[in-house]
DNA sequence: CATGAATGAGCCTTCATTCAT
DNA sequence: GATGAATGAAGGCTCATTCAT
């Protein structure tokens, strides 16, 4: 096995540190507080993630995986082109609502000059992926004004700031995630 | 009276220390660094700003402060709704676009737990006033099936999305900026 | 376990402190100068000593705790008020003697703000406890013109005028030592 | 004349000095808070002391000769021993009593490393000179098996001891001051 | 391999002192 | 001479990382 350590102890730092960042924000979270969070000796955390860096990489991009798996699970390729992006930005909407402080977190680090490009870079071909599966092997050509990357961008940003609102006013999440998507949606169509 | 304590200083201040955040990133950027990149002494920094953090929400401030100012200058007071949105929209993106590393210290700054409630309400109103400006004292109806706030964040987030887009491709910023602008204002005008 | 922390770096730190600060003076005792003394790093100081104000705190304490106990070392529960009285005269004047640094650093200390009310009344206990084991279960009735406390902070302003005095003339150590207990003694038997 | 500047100012920063070293402590009381309180710019402090060492060492010197000045006063020349120890007993007292911020200084720069050798020798010269006085041609000899530097001193740790106590009981003050001149008084006497 | 004490570089901040006005 | 802004050395403290146990 190339990781001789337990799983288990390197996801319980994982998840401390996405707890703590996400408690008390970047720059105020030693590593001394997530292996604490973690039920680890503060040493320990260094024999799973060799710098603290490094484990703020390894967060990121395990987030990013999660968030894409989610995206992928269940996803209708048998469906229309406005299917498919429906299914993207309801589980995404969904993703971030279960998981408040893993989405507070990637925010925080898609702003931070600690994640490397090389991270950001790995995180973002995943997704393309996922975007490309979205028109793919499609005849409908909707949408396609736009250059595919920038419609992904525009659907994170705005499903982003639905999942805010969300938060904010959590009585109305299905009318703001059906908002959110048709305000998404309509925008695509150039008239 | 001995030298007064200049304005300029202080804005010698701000200026550097959005060169060494955008730079360096908010994690890695010591008053040290700040103070000489405004070529001013170490302590000086601290009798213009009590501490680092009263520096970072002055700062937040005060660029949220310059692009209210910018977006506000030329509004079309007697144009309609979507002169209006387009407006806000092309100065805003023109603003990002002018000022990369202003853009990029609020981009860190609006994640970082280190700025305020009180400094994001305080800039918050300012940008509820225009985006109040953008519908008051108009007879039509569009866009109204949105409440004004997620309209707002709306236009924030897609127009972030452009610059970001314009940024990896300066050759085609005005197509960027006027797609990004109908694929918002579609968004919001279909039913 | 790894390393426990040790009792011995501890009081290591607490003598280099005493030393320090009766060398150079509490307000030129860097916590730099301290930890070198003691030979730990500098920030090993911080893990036994939360700040420099608990270091001082704790020295102070610890002093006054080790005075106590050589004061009470030998008390003749037996013997009449003179002779218990004149047992801590002569503990507490040879302490004084033997231990400079420990007397200087007190008197330092006894004077700075920087000493809590808290560690005061806790030593101050000890030493009550002390003055009033010089007075119980006797039948003689001698000074009590005088209120306990107020023959207490006698003999202690008597004695340290006396250790100075000794200091300066060591040759007839124990002549002051007499003579300064006689002057206690008889300020207090007269009426 | 020897000192151009304003005899006046350079009192109030005397004063301002005594004012903020008995509420804040030697320790915490930077010449900014003596200046201001003194009601002078930061920098006019020191053309009236060179440093802050000197303004400390002339503060010293000034209360010791203030006390001087005032145990002098209707100084009884022609009176016995007792009369004159006595005088000595309650001016010091009483100028204690009155004077609780300067009390309180004293005590803090008596210990501190920061009073040269030098004001000291200087301050200790006027009180010899004093207690000199109080036994020049007299014909009596009590108190005379103790050396009178020793009596001396015993005299100031007993009289602050004293002024201790009324501070804490001032309803008492009377009788706080005659026992405590009385155990003086009755120690000096060898049976 | 786990532990947590030990380390020391680095940071924010204070403050005595200087000096331009 | 008076002012107070400017200076920068120095100090207390934190925390990522190492390493003895």
């Amino acid at each position: 096995m190339a990781r001789p350590k337990s799983e288990d102890k390197r996801n319980a730092i994982l998840n401390a540190a996405t707890r703590v960042f996400a408690e008390r924000g970047l720059a105020h979270a030693p590593t001394s507080a997530i292996s604490k969070a973690a039920g680890v000796a503060e040493g320990s955390l260094f024999s799973y993630f060799r710098t603290k860096d490094v484990l703020i990489n390894e967060l990121y991009c395990e987030i990013k995986r999660q968030m894409a798996e989610i995206m992928l699970a269940g996803f209708p390729d048998k469906g229309d082109v406005r299917a498919r992006l429906e299914h993207l930005w309801n589980t995404y909407v969904d993703w971030g609502l279960a998981n408040p402080a893993q989405r507070k977190v990637i925010g925080q680090l898609q702003t931070s000059t600690l994640v490397t490009e090389v991270s950001r870079l790995e995180s973002e071909r995943r997704f393309a992926a996922i975007h490309e599966l979205a028109h793919d092997a499609t005849t409908e050509h909707i949408a396609l004004s736009y250059p595919k990357p920038f419609v992904a961008a525009a659907l994170n940003a705005l499903a982003n700031t639905t999942i805010e609102f969300v938060e904010l006013d959590p009585a109305h999440a299905a009318d703001y995630r059906r908002a959110g998507f048709l305000m998404f949606w309509n925008g695509l169509s150039k008239d």
